[in-house]
DNA sequence: TAGTATACATACATGCATGTAGGTTTGCAA
DNA sequence: TTGCAAACCTACATGCATGTATGTATACTA
């Protein structure tokens, strides 16, 4: 079907739109990290991505779908990138920090500040950014604990608070060591792992070096 | 001087500015928390004062003026409350940890997240607000980076990354912790010293609640 | 090659929050 | 009590950003 497809050299409808409008979120994503959600000029967003507001309206609803375009962008991202670093280590405590060194690599790109500006401004409020940010943050800290609670029965994480307490502490020590460090390789990830093993009640601190 | 003073009940006429003044900053400080600068409206402010806007005019220049006093005013109680707590302490991680401890206390009353909303909204910003933050937190910072050093001269510290890195990613770890648990205590000050003590690379988690 | 839909730009309208100016009340001093 | 200076309130003016409506160019279709 659609040899039309497979001769044209690009579909430049398509491509076009596609191309404008990942540029808009990803210009979107590095304003909501840089002024947040209130001070987001749209037409600034659309300046730096080389367009206008009215490209920027063709493509979103307006500021709230475009910011609620980007967080669906950031979750479909993290998953792949990061979530699944904990599958292959040898225990849950392993797999909690490499989820935190992870998540330090993956917010090298300025997308940890959009993530936690948006959740300031919006958690816990009547908003649908809101109710998505929290929606989010909710799966992320239920997954932590459970993969704490897998850690605890296995052995390789000591007794403590209780696991949701525990993993919104995690989860909270990450992104404020993140947005701390700004991106600043390789410390960044160091502190991460360091934080995540602290909150957790780890002892010795593993492949703190580079040799695991 | 000023008999006045020791016959009359009350300076009426300054007390009553004065707690005006107070009770405007407290709300301000409430509202900075739960909705940031921008979303900041000073007419609620005014109102859950019990004043309008007119008295807030009157008292402070403008909402940047405002914001500005808060912050002085959080700077003003932080130390004496908090930064004295490592003073008293045996050595610097001791002094280390007592300070996340004494500011995950300090921070129950919503002023964190104030500080944290303001510090992401204007840090690195050409602006009045931006810069006060910025020196705020440089010369935290610049403090605890001393601790560190001689931390890890005294040897209750282990080396590691510069001290101002450690620092940087010690007071990151310490809001984040603070805002994710939103002074649910007791954890937040467990907590809060779990994330200091992983940062600084120290071993034994010291008086985690002992029998747990 | 003509027609149409899509991508994008320009121009206008609206709302909302800040700041300011002018008024009213309250306290204090002669 | 008279007068003045505060504390405080009400009403207006301005600016700025969003959203919408309308216009133009570019790509697809027949």
């Amino acid at each position: 079907m659609t040899p039309a497809a497979a001769k044209r050299p690009r579909a430049t409808q398509a491509e076009r739109s596609a191309r404008s409008r990942s540029a808009l979120l990803e210009s979107a994503a590095r304003g909501l990290s840089r002024h947040g959600y209130a001070n987001l000029v749209l037409e600034e967003v659309a300046r730096d991505a080389g367009y206008t507001r009215g490209a920027l309206y063709h493509q979103f609803k307006g500021k709230e779908d475009l910011a609620l375009a980007v967080l669906e962008w950031v979750d479909e991202t993290w998953w792949p990138e990061v979530g699944g670093l904990a599958e292959g280590q040898p225990n849950a405590a392993a797999g909690l920090l490499a989820l935190a060194r992870g998540h330090a690599v993956y917010c090298r790109r300025d997308i940890a500040r959009a993530m936690m500006t948006l959740r300031i401004e919006f958690s816990g409020k009547d908003h649908p950014v809101g109710r998505t940010i929290d929606g989010m943050v909710k799966t992320l800290v239920t997954y932590c604990a459970q993969l704490i609670e897998a850690g605890r029965k296995e052995g390789s994480i000591p007794p403590g608070p209780p696991a949701k307490e525990v993993a919104s502490a995690w989860l909270g020590a990450m992104e404020g060591v993140v947005i701390a460090l700004a991106g600043r390789a390789p410390h960044d990830e160091e502190f991460a792992a360091r934080a995540a093993a602290g909150i957790l009640g780890l002892e010795g601190l593993p492949a703190s070096g580079g040799r695991e």
